[in-house]
DNA sequence: GGATTTCTTGCAGTGCATGCAAAGTTTTAG
DNA sequence: CTAAAACTTTGCATGCACTGCAAGAAATCC
């Protein structure tokens, strides 16, 4: 089922090498003197390749920092689908994704640097958010084959959930389980936000 | 209480006829052509100020699309902290924001084009969530100094609500009421998204 | 009217992003 | 092994967004 890797053959290694360096660059470099004083050049210089170059890997500079391994998965649509129909959808978003939140954990390095750049420069929430928004409305189609639930709205919201879970999970330095986190909020989603009663715990 | 308006003068007056102007503009050109075809020269040209002036107004060219007007007041925040306390959260930000979105649906003309020209240039839509995220911040707080509810996801979710709503508003052409379209979404939110028919037993 | 404050404008400069065509490199084929 | 094909890197030129600065124009104040 796996249209398999033929093996990566040089090229597409050394391929891969540029992109992970100039994706590592961009993110130490942003991370150390933010988002302003990091040129495109910079990138590419502490990466070693022509400024050029860069946009050969990279639609724009935010992309180079953000990201685009995140909600961009059609993955999450398949899975969505593999969801018997008769799960909710807020819960079967929440099944759907936890791969990918599992993925993120694992890479938790990269993704706490992420947060981090992401939460000290703000216009950069701004990219993490419209790459979601430009799948959101395929997940809302997803959402949409199954029963009632408002689409748009549980679309949205879930995306909304998962930003909220995420800078949180970075905020705790990793320490929290990001899936857990992901799994709380959603469970607010899906019983009633209006409800003071059962969560007395605020952190914050 | 009201730093009452010292009456306007020939000068503010101006001002604010280029801004307006600008605005027009702005959304007429891109209405018509699409964002990538307009440039700030062309917006300029349009109001008959120079290119350089338009920085005077809008820090971007996407504020002069989007506008700063929506999410952006501390009215909000007031307004929810006049509610009272043992009002949950999610109904306390509906009676916060409803003013905001009564004086959208009386300016319809203009939110129509925006909300419309938002639908087809998705790069917007970003810019107007960063906005409102800006200030996410700030309600969450808000809504943090009353009972229990989770506030940052509170302030998210809500958000994103909002932002659906008005993409439905515009879609209908107007025809829809924005604050019905708002209600039924808070009452989703407030309510639990999770269950499709009320009649079906809960599995789990 | 003249002094002061505020707004407009031009100019010069930085940086992001894209298209194009000339190298350079890897892969494939003979 | 070598020549062609396929693909990548790079430099160059360009367009546009945006900013700082300083000079000019206009409204406001006295």
């Amino acid at each position: 089922m796996l249209p398999e890797t033929a093996p990566p053959g040089r090229r597409d290694r050394k391929k891969q090498q540029t992109k992970d360096a100039l994706i590592a660059a961009a993110l130490r470099l942003v991370d150390d003197r933010g988002l302003d004083h990091v040129t495109v050049e910079d990138i590419a210089a502490a990466a070693d390749v022509s400024p050029r170059t860069f946009f050969n890997y990279f639609a724009t500079k935010d992309e180079a920092i953000v990201g685009d391994q995140f909600v961009d998965n059609h993955d999450v649509l398949e899975r969505l689908r593999a969801v018997p129909a008769d799960v909710p959808a807020v819960p079967a978003v929440l099944q759907a994704i936890t791969p990918d939140l599992e993925a993120i954990e694992a890479d938790g390095e990269l993704w706490l640097v992420r947060c981090r750049v992401m939460a000290n420069n703000p216009a950069l929430v701004t990219g993490l958010i419209s790459r979601s928004a430009q799948h959101e409305q395929d997940l809302a189609d997803a959402i949409a084959a199954r029963s009632g639930t408002d689409a748009a709205l549980a679309a949205a919201v879930t995306g909304a959930a998962v930003r909220v879970s995420l800078m949180r999970w970075a905020a705790s330095d990793g320490r929290a389980r990001l899936t857990e986190l992901v799994r709380d909020a959603f469970d607010l989603l899906a019983h009633g936000l209006s409800d003071p009663r059962p969560t007395s715990k605020d952190h914050r």
